[in-house]
DNA sequence: CAAGTTTACCTTTTT
DNA sequence: GGTAAACTTG
């Protein structure tokens, strides 16, 4: 295959996958093919440059990026592809951190702490501190903390200064706070490698022989650190970027575009590829695209042109509301599913994670199956922190946060008073939290039975090797099941469940794909990873995403929604001036598309509370739908009467719907099992239902067996007890 | 002092 | 429409 390059690729392609430069700068426009170009050329280095695998990283911004270039390149070249270091940023500078953190004094002890808990802790210090958490919203501390972390500053040892009120002081303490529970954060992943890099020359050295090759992925994203990081480790080797300056969208984070535009001064033999060949969608698409991002002034300047010969469709609608414009598109949706009864491919793209619900009430009343990608990340779950809190305070017994949330769920008799003159007592003297709650002498006598089981649950962890089987037993010594029936109406203990399930899964998978996995390793994970499952099959299965998480994608039908004015753009972002921030964000999303694509407005919307009427979007206006003087409806659409649509009767969608039957519509019957249920089997003996299936014709249950852990199993086959 | 109940606040976007 | 802090009760 690498023989016949000249043929698979176009000439642009062909150069950046062959060029011998020792920096090799790659605009990459939409769907040019750039993950093709990065892969190409890692197996051509391997295969024609005898460069070992081994020697080769591969940097990404996000896990999904990282495993869809392991799985190309494993299919390119096979098991060699195992040696190469694919990875996040953060994941390698993590990796970094814990092989070599203890020069700079992290051992690898320190685990990592989530945005949440983050936020839990600056709120207690601006409480204590007695600032005015209305005027100085504790997320503004955390923004300006993150910021800070991000310059030279940081990694020089330095304090901020004080730009917002006490931020000096909170900075101390929140950092005073991260060393005590043995935390490091997202930012410090990244600046504190930069900072080892500084202050040992020799750890340095050790990774610029290891990665004599470099290649990064969407560049124009990477913020001062990271690209401070890469020129460390990649001056004098060979380093290839591939970015577009036009789909740069989080510079919110602290992307610098600069990185992309001053490579060239930056390395030394550059050379410029630029792929404009699109490979995705019609010219119809790109059009409308195009037509978008020459409003923006501070660009390089591209215009992308369709290889193929596809007759795509460009349709918009505005509708009164936001319920109506959910029920335009799930009309719409089930059309196409009609159309194209084998194989759709279809996604909704939204501003914002709190449009999704609209879409999901329609498409579950409508049966049709559909998921959420990304809203609020696995791990973030109560349920699922609820339990790997056990595992962190297991594995890291200075971690107060997790200390706090494992002795409160379930409910022991201890509460915050009790719970705070321990931690100040582990704090003061240096002892760790478990040992604390015995040292101390703050557990009264009525406390102390619950305390002795708690503690008892850790001996007893500490006898069991697999992540599996500690997760399984900590979920039925605290009879968490119990624990959520309790509080939760059965539908959300039912889902609650199903994800403490997920958890067990994500446990074994974990075990099953690395060797010698410990559990720190695991916890890191949950932290770097947004969801439980690896890559699931989405195939026919309606998308829902913000246009951040739908970048890099591609889907045969796209929709568009919420194009108006405050929305897209945002409120926010065009107060800031970042107007152009926001036009390329909606470069991305149009650029998503192959065949289809349906731009949607609502006239109204109800956001949080109140229903507020916008204008729709300039983004319209500029893509040259609609014509600049009047809302009118779109010129390459038809028309639909918004009242058709009133007058629809909902009841119809759940009874003419074909076979995508979403399994979570079940509901409880009084004579069936329901979750958390305590029943036999013949063989397995007694168990707890987990969850329940009736999504085929008998109903299925999966139930935690004591003998042989999880199991599905036919309800017929079991016996309540 | 802990557990249960009510109110307030919320919203960009993510590793 | 969901969650975390504030408030009230036991």
């Amino acid at each position: 295959m690498l023989d016949n390059l000249e043929v698979e690729l176009n000439k642009e392609q062909y150069d950046a996958v062959v060029s011998k430069n020792r920096s090799l700068l790659i605009i990459a426009g939409a769907g040019t093919g750039k993950t093709r170009v990065i892969t190409y050329r890692i197996a051509y280095l391997i295969k024609k440059y005898d460069v070992r695998p081994g020697n080769i990283l591969a940097v990404t911004f996000t896990n999904k990026a990282a495993s869809e270039m392991k799985s190309r390149l494993y299919s390119l070249i096979g098991s060699l592809s195992t040696a190469l270091h694919i990875g996040t940023f953060h994941s390698i500078c993590l990796n970094i951190l814990r092989t070599d953190g203890h020069f700079i004094g992290v051992d690898d002890s320190y685990s990592v702490i989530d945005q949440d808990d983050r936020l839990v802790i600056i709120k207690r210090i601006i409480k204590d501190l007695g600032i005015d958490d209305k005027r100085y919203p504790p997320r503004k501390y955390l923004h300006y903390i993150s910021e800070f972390k991000n310059t030279m500053s940081y990694v020089n040892y330095q304090k901020p200064s004080e730009t917002i009120l006490k931020l000096a002081l909170v900075y101390d303490r929140y950092q005073e706070q991260l060393n005590s529970s043995r935390f490091i954060d997202f930012d410090d992943m990244l600046s504190l490698v930069v900072r080892m890099f500084y202050k040992d020359s020799s750890v340095l050295e050790k990774y610029q022989e290891i990665y004599k090759h470099i290649l990064v992925d969407e560049y124009q994203d990477t913020n001062k650190i990271q690209s401070t990081f890469l020129s460390l480790i990649g001056k004098g080797n060979n380093i290839c970027v591939v970015g577009d300056d036009d789909q740069s969208i989080y510079g919110w984070r602290g992307a610098e575009i600069a990185n992309i535009l001053n490579f060239d001064k930056e390395y030394e033999d550059v050379k410029e590829i630029k792929l404009v060949e699109n490979y995705r969608a019609g010219q119809k698409i790109l059009d409308i695209a195009n037509n978008v991002i020459e409003y923006n002034i501070n660009r390089r300047g591209k215009k992308l042109v369709s290889a193929k010969d596809i007759d795509a469709e460009i349709r918009y609608e505005t509708l009164s509301n936001e319920a109506l414009e959910s029920n335009f598109i799930i009309e719409e949706i089930k059309t196409l599913i009609l159309k194209d009864t084998d194989y759709f491919d279809i996604a909704i793209l939204y501003r914002k994670n709190s449009q999704s619900r609209n879409f999901e009430i329609s498409l579950n009343r409508a049966g049709i199956k559909h998921k959420v990608i990304g809203a609020i990340s696995f791990y973030q779950r109560k349920e699922v922190k609820d339990i790997l809190s056990y595992l962190r305070v297991y594995e890291n017994r200075f971690d107060i946060l997790s200390f706090r949330r494992s002795l409160k769920i379930p409910t022991r008799g201890i509460g915050d008073g009790t719970i705070d003159k321990v931690i100040l007592y582990s704090q003061t003297n240096g002892v760790d939290l478990l040992h604390s709650l015995v040292d101390s002498g703050c557990i009264s006598k009525r406390q102390q039975v619950e305390i002795d089981k708690y503690l008892q649950l850790f001996i007893k962890l500490d006898s069991m090797v697999s992540i599996r089987d500690k997760i399984n037993y900590i979920v039925e010594n605290i009879d968490y099941l119990l624990y959520l029936r309790q509080y939760d109406d059965i539908d959300t203990a039912n889902k609650r469940v199903d994800n403490i399930a997920e958890l067990y899964s994500a446990a074994v998978a974990f075990e099953e794909s690395v060797e010698g996995v410990n559990l720190r390793d695991f916890l890191s994970s949950t932290s770097l990873t947004s969801s439980a499952t690896e890559e699931q099959d989405l195939t026919n299965t309606v998308k829902l995403m913000t246009i951040h998480a739908s970048k890099g994608l591609e889907f045969d039908t796209v929709f568009l929604t919420g194009l108006e004015e405050g929305l897209f753009p945002s409120s926010q972002s065009s107060d800031d001036g970042d107007i152009e921030e926001e036009r390329r964000l909606c470069y991305v999303a149009l650029t998503r598309a192959k065949r289809r694509l349906y731009l949607t407005s609502a006239r109204e919307r109800l956001t949080y509370g109140k229903r507020s009427r916008s204008p729709s979007s300039i983004f319209l206006r500029e893509m040259g739908m609609v014509s600049s003087n009047t809302k009118s409806s779109g010129m390459l659409g038809r028309s639909i009467l918004d009242s058709s649509i009133d007058k629809f009767d909902v009841s119809s969608l759940s009874t003419n719907s074909n076979s995508y039957i979403s399994s979570s519509l079940s509901k409880l019957d009084s004579d069936s099992f329901s979750v958390a249920d305590k029943v036999s089997h013949a063989v397995f003996g007694d168990g707890v239902v987990l969850s329940i299936d009736r999504s085929g014709e008998s109903e299925k249950v999966v139930v935690h067996f004591k003998s042989t852990g999880q199991k599905k199993i036919l309800s017929s086959f079991l016996n309540r007890r």
